[in-house]
DNA sequence: CATGATGAGAACATTTTGAGAACATAAGTG
DNA sequence: CACTTATGTTCTCAAAATGTTCTCATCATG
């Protein structure tokens, strides 16, 4: 039975970058991007390791097609929408499992109609939204009073802001959550929305 | 040639393209603005795309009939972890796809050593760190001075704080991100580091 | 010295991509 | 309806990118 322990250094550093490209691309690397995912020039040097790889039979090759490596062992890298939730913090005690909590799921976040949007400046800062994060959108052209929403004003200008309608809707309020700015209101006209958050998250 | 197929790289860029662009116009696109969409010129090339792509299965075309493609299954080709990033809202138009978009990549959420946990309390707000958020940590042993780190105290109370060694390492401070509360100082050996923290999420 | 692992890169084969002409049909207009 | 235009479809020609095979070279090791 062929085994990983067989592999040379390098053929175990390829099978490794082929494992971690796909769990984050979903398609397999090209040559090209193999040699310098491991640190060389030559595609055909490459190629000799995937090669080795598919003698070995832990991928297997799809003769000429680009990017025709495919795995035939279960990925380690594969790629999970959920995370285990371990409790809360600050309980006093160590961190446990809870039963019945047990999973966070980002499934939300990747619906068909969403897509994220780099945050640029502090007016929602005290909501909890920072200078550079990232905001998570539903692309929808309505919105109910309260929910934070991208706007397009004036078919001009994209903010973020908390979404409140005024005058029985002829008037559209635009509220930033930061004391220091002040509250906008606009013709209802004016203001599109293009979205509506959903979610948030920022990396350390 | 109706089996299924990997989709090469114009391809997958196309039903990309297709799929955003039924999200923001709720009516599939002309070959042209598929062409235009995906950066070439010749709408024939781009009837081939969604030649193939019908062939493939993922959508299905009302043959002749002007924007005349439906999709016919949740785009499998779009990692769950990655997200269109829409960066910069084009002035003045429509979110749309802009070139050279980027896209915000959940991966490193998902390592195997890592987990989430759910935050109790105002002690990170001005980190941005909200009651009720969660928070992504990685599990170590160890923290550099400015992380933020979920420790364990006398092997009782958990929490969630900035890290700071103090007294040559003799000392380990726990500062809150909240000018209504104050630091922490305990003997190195009653904190114990749990894990860091790598991300933060919420959802609406 | 013989051997094996490694690397560069040339040469070639095949796949993938692009342009655009030509035609057929759908959609819009009077 | 007749007519025009826009759009979808099919085709050929070509170029670019990628996979494959090869030779040559270096280095370490026994």
């Amino acid at each position: 039975m062929a085994d990983k322990q067989q592999l040379t250094d390098k053929q175990r550093l390829t099978l490794d970058f082929i494992e971690r490209y796909i769990a984050r691309h979903t398609v397999a690397p090209k040559l090209q991007e193999i040699a310098e995912g491991i640190g060389i020039r030559s595609r055909g040097v490459a190629h000799r390791y995937v090669q080795a790889l598919a003698d070995n039979g832990v991928i297997a090759l799809d003769n000429g097609k680009h990017r025709g490596i495919r795995l035939l062992k279960p990925n380690p890298f594969r790629s999970e929408s959920v995370l285990p939730l371990l409790g809360k913090i600050a309980a006093g005690k160590p961190i446990e499992a809870i039963p019945g909590e047990d999973q966070i799921d980002l499934q939300d976040f990747f619906g068909h109609n969403n897509f994220a949007v780099r945050v640029q400046g502090d007016s929602m800062i005290e909501a909890g939204i920072m200078d550079g994060d990232t905001v998570i959108i539903e692309f929808r052209e309505t919105a109910d009073d309260g929910d934070i929403v991208v706007a397009l004003i004036d078919e001009a200008e994209t903010t973020l802001k908390r979404f409140k309608r005024s005058h029985r809707g002829r008037y559209i309020k635009l509220i930033p959550a930061n004391k220091d700015m002040e509250e906008m209101v606009y013709e209802a006209s004016r203001v599109r929305i293009q979205g509506v958050l959903i979610g948030q998250l920022r990396k350390y």
